[in-house]
DNA sequence: GATGAATGAGAATTCATTCAT
DNA sequence: AATGAATGAATTCTCATTCAT
């Protein structure tokens, strides 16, 4: 008698419409009635289902998330050694096979300019980045050591591998001429390598390799 | 006799204004009416000196831009060897003493953001950023070559490091924790190294030291 | 369940409130909230029915149209002959008895204004102007060979008619005083026979009286 | 010591240019910036020597009225007899040669619709058509004196010439496909004397030809 | 669950007019 | 006379959200 619970599927339908228009449109200019038109619904049902579109927002960060979160679980699971791990994680973000999705790099160029300035977006994009930070910091941990160096710098390390695959997606969502094909994966594995390698020496204390400023 | 002319101090009064409010509220609610009582104007003498919002966002893309030029050049015209000369070029992106303006880092994603769906602000986004690919390449090519180095990979290494750089503002902004102080200079100058580093030597074609995948 | 479409009856209301405020105000002072106001209804919602101000202009040319079509066909059933029938489309425009709004009048007014400088709108008024033409062509030439006429200048003649006919609404709009009541019917069937009967004969080619410059 | 008065020169280089840009645009959409630039001034300029906006517009319709009045006096001075002074009026106002100026034509239409909104612009109109409604009326009165017919429709009879006059230049302006080359004056003349000699004799009563309704 | 009409609060933009210079 | 900045009201249009059906 009580019509099929069909909640979830009509919530995933609409989060993925979001995805779909905010790539194209941004987050403001993706209206209700177009994300509705999107999904082939109603925009009176849209707000059955979510109670404000910031509610939409929400659960699309987290999918996208999930997806994300998933894709590297995969190849954690399929890496060996330490060092292996750690590129595993830039992968799982960056190899084109792993996400195919340029809308996806679209949406988190626009998130993150959401979170700019809706607090709730914030609280949630931080959170999330936050925990990234924290898997990223063990994943270094383990290849510094597996390397023979230091961890003291693994926080500004992290922090420097996440802006660097964060930067990709914004510069190939933006600008995609000057991002040759299947680049980023790579240029981005070989800085990874070279934040570690010039990393001191775990006993010694001596660098690794020299750097920056006074270098060479 | 005839009133004199102020549109200079004016226009530039405005993009000012709109930097402060978009920094806070994004484009899209940086509305016109906020952004003239933040420069202390009427909205309707705001469309006097522009003739639409998008051409006041164009003329702040453009301002930002040359205040990194002027910057860059004073780094540039100090520093020494081709070495020296790259890494002035993160400094001048990055240096904390040289962009000590959060709200313009704001800009820069929420600018970003927009070049995905304002066709204006894509072409013009996307030339300056080709610009700045153009000149990181001739001072990636000279550092390369001063290292005994190949310069082949040099369009995926520039965009390697305009990402880092974009990225490194963009989780500054948005995730302003997870980033260590002062850190992201140093770790993207790290980063720039350990590419030049790691790409073959001219003469033999054989890597300085390996990478990525099966990396050892 | 779902609730029942109203559409048809609100784009009729407001088109119908369009013709009233436009009557007396013009089209560019006919603001959407006055036509609102007008069809007792919201300005939001108007935007509802009608994507913009110009498409409920369209749709009220069409109406307007639709409305002088029935008029008329309901004539040339009932007249006879074919002068009759000429006669039938002068009086359809024309008969008070038929056209007893005057906001219509004053209205095709405005409409041929906007004509000038809105470029859809000409496209539809020269649209719905060439089929009248069109068809009063095949009126006049009807009634033409039934005098024994030469159909040589039909063009012309019907360009004249329609243009007299149009002439009396705008002299009636705008200045009521200088025609005298029912008259514009009778004047322009006095106008239209004396056309006909001053095109030459079909056989002889000598004309059925003089006209013009040089006329005695 | 003082400026020489230009006043007259200026407001007739303003009243130009706003039946350039009107002709284009519509009243309203002629703002004053638009008829100041057409004309080389600065908008307070043109407030300086006229009061408002309206009062260009009433310049204009005055202007544009008396280029018709000359034109007219010259004909009438070169035509012989009545019929041919009469002609002459339908001339001055449709010859091609007598009114090159498209622009004009399009103005008068929306001088027509202008005066069904706007009081002072409808007295200063209808004062104006009620000049040439009298005028015309002496011209036919005499030619259908010459012709030996009654006056007694006169007042019709020259409220349909005019709105057959006004409605070529609405049609021409409007809708130029369908108006011949030059057709429209010597279609007007024909209706013109169609007119005359359709009107009843001046002794007998009897008409001169029959008309309209029951006419076979 | 679902529909789609309805609302109301802005949004950017335009513009006649005023006025200090 | 002339300039051009400044104002303030009005205009079209958009949209998240609500709600009767």
């Amino acid at each position: 008698m009580a019509r099929p619970r069909n909640t979830q599927e009509r919530r995933a339908q609409i989060v993925t419409a979001l995805l779909t228009v905010m790539a194209k449109q941004g987050y403001e200019r993706a209206s209700i009635v177009a994300v509705a038109a999107e999904a082939g619904l109603t925009p009176g049902l849209v707000h059955y289902h979510f109670k404000s579109k910031q509610e939409i927002l929400l659960s699309l960060v987290v999918c996208l998330h999930e997806a994300r979160r998933v894709e590297l679980d995969a190849r954690l699971a399929r890496a060996g050694d330490p060092v292996a791990r750690l590129l595993a994680f830039v992968d799982a973000h960056l190899d084109p096979a792993a996400d195919p999705d340029r809308a996806a790099a679209a949406c988190w160029v626009t998130i993150g300019a959401e979170a700019l300035r809706q607090d709730e977006v914030r609280r949630l994009f931080e959170e999330l980045t936050r925990g990234q930070a924290g898997e990223l910091r063990l994943l270094l941990t383990d290849a510094l050591r597996a390397r023979g160096r230091t961890t003291a710098d693994v926080e500004a390390l992290a922090a420097g591998v996440l802006a660097a695959i964060q930067g990709c997606h914004h510069l190939a969502a933006t600008t995609p001429g000057v991002v040759p094909a299947g680049s980023p994966a790579r240029t981005v594995r070989r800085m990874v390598m070279g934040l570690i390698d010039s990393q001191s020496s775990a006993a010694s204390g001596r660098p690794g390799r020299s750097t920056g400023g006074k270098a060479r």
